[in-house]
RNA sequence: GUGAGUGUAGCUCAGUCGGUUAGAGCACCAGGUUGUGGCCCUGGGGGUCGAGGGUUCGAGUCCCUUCACUCACCCCA
């Protein structure tokens, strides 16, 4: 048997690698029209910094990390998300004081150890953002109007952004407490699952999807009833400005996010056709995330688009395959040479062409040219070598005409350019 | 970690009750047309039937084991 990728690992292949290609660039486009610089960070962090910034009792943590002990005994792990690296390269290098305000945006494999399924790969690929140094509401609306941006130009339809404020150290305790309290008493009636995050992370009950949880839950406390004076005037401001944008807001006080750190505003983008894993982007506000890593006390918020996921929603590979403009087919061996000068000088003008130098026929050849759909064809045999001229094919149109050979470059320059 | 489903050609899949040399469509190659693609026609190449063991005169088919993949749960992008 010959070797496979590892589990939950995938090969991007020619006709799908076009797509990634596409992503990445309309993202680093969109990016750079709001002021967002790329920065790249290691896959490989000490364990400590993930233990503390995503939370010991997450399921990231406990269960899914790719942690191992290398040659000098330390213990690393391949980092399961960005913000993290993003937050250690940040104060680690004193960005923070360098300017007020900082706006990153990082591209590149994240690694969690869990059962494959659709939609989730054990290496899997984020567009990852921060926005560093502000806690105003027009930043959380300016980075989802940002997401949405995004996501419009990627020609995504049938998303739904929604959106929760889970408070601040200062309120959501005394949520926890009382939804503690209601679940407490109605402990037995809790499936298995639940019973279970009711000490471990009570929020995470609002998730479940057993009926009767749900039906219990409809009578529980939602965080909007708890939330302090300042966390509420923020996700009320946040709101309006987003409305003000014409998004459709869907609230859902039922929205919890996966990772400790995150604080106030938090948002999921949900797209049907996605199978049971159906949030294609998801962010939110992680206000004391630098301070409790070292750094300076900076509030921050931040988003991460799923790119697999992503990838599902956008059309077939059909679309996606890299066309040469100009097919070179000659006819023998003295054409062949004559062919590949003119090749070259297409590759130089950076018109992309193709040619095969294997001594085919005509007809296969014209297949060949065909099949890789060429938008033309550019055919030279002894009689054309003879006059100087090569035959230009439009292979739409099955138009052709002779051309003489020093017009060769000029021809397809004026209608590759248009 | 738990549950279910699926493994036959490069891809998608048929293969009856266990019975001769394992099939189709697509893709690939060649020809039909001495130098003209897509459509059509003809022919060709390509298989450890996931792997190992068992039952049997005989296994793609039945039994056991194992591996891989997929979907779902948990949880998340």
């Amino acid at each position: 048997m010959a070797i496979q990728a590892l589990k939950g690992f995938k090969d991007i292949l020619p006709g799908e690698s076009e797509k990634w290609v596409f992503m990445e660039e309309t993202a680093r486009r969109i990016f750079r029209t709001f002021g967002f610089s790329e920065i790249r960070t290691p896959v490989l962090e000490k364990t400590d910094l993930f233990v503390r910034s995503i939370g010991t009792s997450t399921d990231i943590v406990e269960k899914e990390m790719y942690t191992l002990i290398d040659r000098s005994g330390d213990s690393i792990t391949l980092r399961p998300e960005a913000t993290a690296s993003v937050m250690r390269a940040f104060i680690e290098h004193n960005l923070q004081g360098q300017q007020p305000i900082h706006k990153l945006f990082s591209i590149g494999p994240m690694f969690r150890h869990e059962r494959p399924q659709k939609g989730r790969l054990r290496q899997f690929h984020q567009i990852n953002a921060e926005y560093i140094g502000t806690n105003s509401p027009f930043a959380d609306a300016e980075l989802i109007y940002l997401l949405m941006q995004i996501l419009d130009h990627l020609g995504l339809l049938e998303i739904r952004l929604r959106l929760n404020s889970l408070g601040c150290p200062l309120c959501r305790p005394s949520f926890n407490s009382a939804l503690q309290g209601f679940l407490g008493e109605r402990q037995s009636e809790l499936c298995p699952d639940c019973q279970r995050r009711m000490s471990t992370n009570p929020l995470r009950v609002f998730d479940c999807k057993v009926e009767r949880c749900q039906e219990l839950l409809t009578a529980a406390p939602t965080i909007t009833d708890f939330v302090c004076r300042a966390c509420q005037e923020h996700f009320e401001q946040v709101q309006k400005l987003i409305s003000g944008l014409s998004i459709p807001i869907h609230r859902d006080p039922r929205l919890v996010r996966g990772l400790d750190y995150y604080t106030r505003t938090t948002f999921e983008i949900s797209a049907s056709h996605l199978g049971s894993q159906d949030a294609v982007a998801g962010g939110g506000r992680y206000d004391g995330l630098i301070r409790q890593l070292g750094g300076a006390d900076m509030p921050a918020i931040g988003f991460a688009i799923g790119l697999e996921r992503m990838a599902l929603l956008l059309s077939s590979q059909e679309e996606w395959i890299n066309r040469p403009f100009v097919f070179l087919i000659p006819l023998g061996a003295a054409a062949r040479e004559k062919a590949f000068s003119l090749l070259t000088i297409l590759y130089k003008k950076e018109i992309p062409a193709m040619m095969d130098y294997e001594d085919k026929s005509l007809k296969s050849q014209l297949k060949r040219a065909d099949k890789v759909k060429s938008r033309f064809a550019a055919i030279l045999g002894t009689e054309e070598l003879n006059k100087d001229r090569i035959l230009i094919r439009n292979l739409d149109t099955q138009s052709q005409e002779a051309i003489p050979i020093p017009q060769f470059l000029d021809y397809f320059l004026e209608r590759y350019l248009k």
